[in-house]
DNA sequence: TGTACATCAGTGAACGCGCGTTCACTGATGTAC
DNA sequence: TGTACATCAGTGAACGCGCGTTCACTGATGTAC
């Protein structure tokens, strides 16, 4: 049973990830704390499908969001997308954790099953820089970039089919990690207290200039 | 003694600030567990005895590389300033963790002893904007900003002296969190695997890019 | 329709661990007269 | 110079806690003949 994703991500309301147990996981069942050992292999396998499940929340949150508004311009989407992200990581503050936080010590993430979700949302944005790409409202970055940079972003490039440049795949990149710094900033509470009475006013005029940074 | 401090950062090399535990100090001090008390309050003020440790050498490493470049221009010491707080992350992961990871759970940091150490880093950013708003080296950002973004940059403005525009300051504040995002995704390895075979050169890109959507 | 057996979900006791914190204490060092 | 006393750093035992994980087990449910 699944139930115990279920309850994994409502004890996560009230937890930090560090902190996720399973015995209270096995208690919130109803059940012995042994006999979560016949679903759940292990403390982390927990861990694992709760961090896989948040991708999937996560992702299919900005993908539905982009989807809802699929006649507006590739720009308009890619704020849509933010602004989503940003609404799912304010509800799910302790998931938000789980995936951009501190590692959770001594698990380490198996990248065959958590590798794909997890790269559902930057996906998202570098199919938008693309489809922008190819309508021609992309402004192309000048400047040079270094040779070992833009192998990167070829591979990246070729990995994701795009024909949009090196240099644009690599400020897509830097507003995806932009864009967490954002939302972790606002979800960990790292403005000083009193700074921001408006904090989604803020974030949309931060987007904009981010966005604008990136060529759209 | 403040060997207690030296100590508790030494263990946070190993180990994730939730995992911080007086007893290991102690231990490591040579000391019975409970002789911890007659130093520290509780495990909470070792908490924040290491995080104002932290703001403070984070807080010089940045001061230090800006003071060392006083010829060179405000934009030139923003990227020396980010490189700095780049740097000194990637040497101290695990404080770095403690400033801007998820939150120790049922932590709560006193603003009056956290707050000023915590402001250096921010602080240096923003004066560098303000000294190149003086030169002239800024350019004013075009569009609206929402009048409650407004108030809150003005309250900012005042505290520091700032002659800069507000819209400016909103900029310079976008630039802190997207630098903390940056220098999270790589501490935390949030980069797919084998994305970046050259983190610090698509870092100083990246951070160009940010620096001129500041308007440097 | 009835019996024999296997499968399966869950039990309960136990292990060893490390933690924060308290308490009454010892013994060395320093100060006052 | 010597005694009486206070201060102070550290001791050691104990408390209660929750955790992950193991193990041999019980009893209900399902399947085969």
């Amino acid at each position: 049973m699944d139930d115990i994703v279920r309850l994994g991500r409502e004890q996560l309301a009230s937890v930090t990830p560090a902190e996720l147990s399973l015995r209270a996981v096995a208690r919130e069942l109803g059940i012995v704390s042994s006999a979560i050992y016949r679903y759940v292999k292990d403390r982390d396998e927990l861990l694992t499908l709760l961090i896989v499940d948040a991708y999937d929340e996560l992702g299919a949150a900005v993908e539905d969001a982009v989807a809802a508004a699929s006649r507006r311009s590739p720009r308009a989407r890619v704020l849509l997308a933010c602004q989503a992200f940003r609404a799912w990581s304010l509800r799910e503050p302790s998931r938000f954790a789980l995936l951009f936080g501190t590692p959770v010590p001594g698990y380490a993430a198996p990248a065959e099953r958590t590798v794909e979700p997890g790269t559902r949302v930057p996906a998202v944005l570098v199919q938008l820089l693309e489809e922008a790409w190819l309508a021609g409202d992309l402004t192309t970055p000048e400047g040079s970039v270094p040779r070992t940079v833009r192998r990167d972003m070829d591979r990246i490039r070729e990995e994701f089919g795009l024909t949009a440049p090196g240099p644009s795949v690599a400020k897509g990149l830097g507003l995806w990690s932009a864009l967490v710094g954002a939302v972790s900033f606002e979800v960990f509470d790292q403005y000083g207290p009193d700074t921001l009475t408006d904090p989604a006013a803020f974030f949309d005029l931060h987007l904009e200039s981010l966005i604008a940074a990136v060529g759209f």
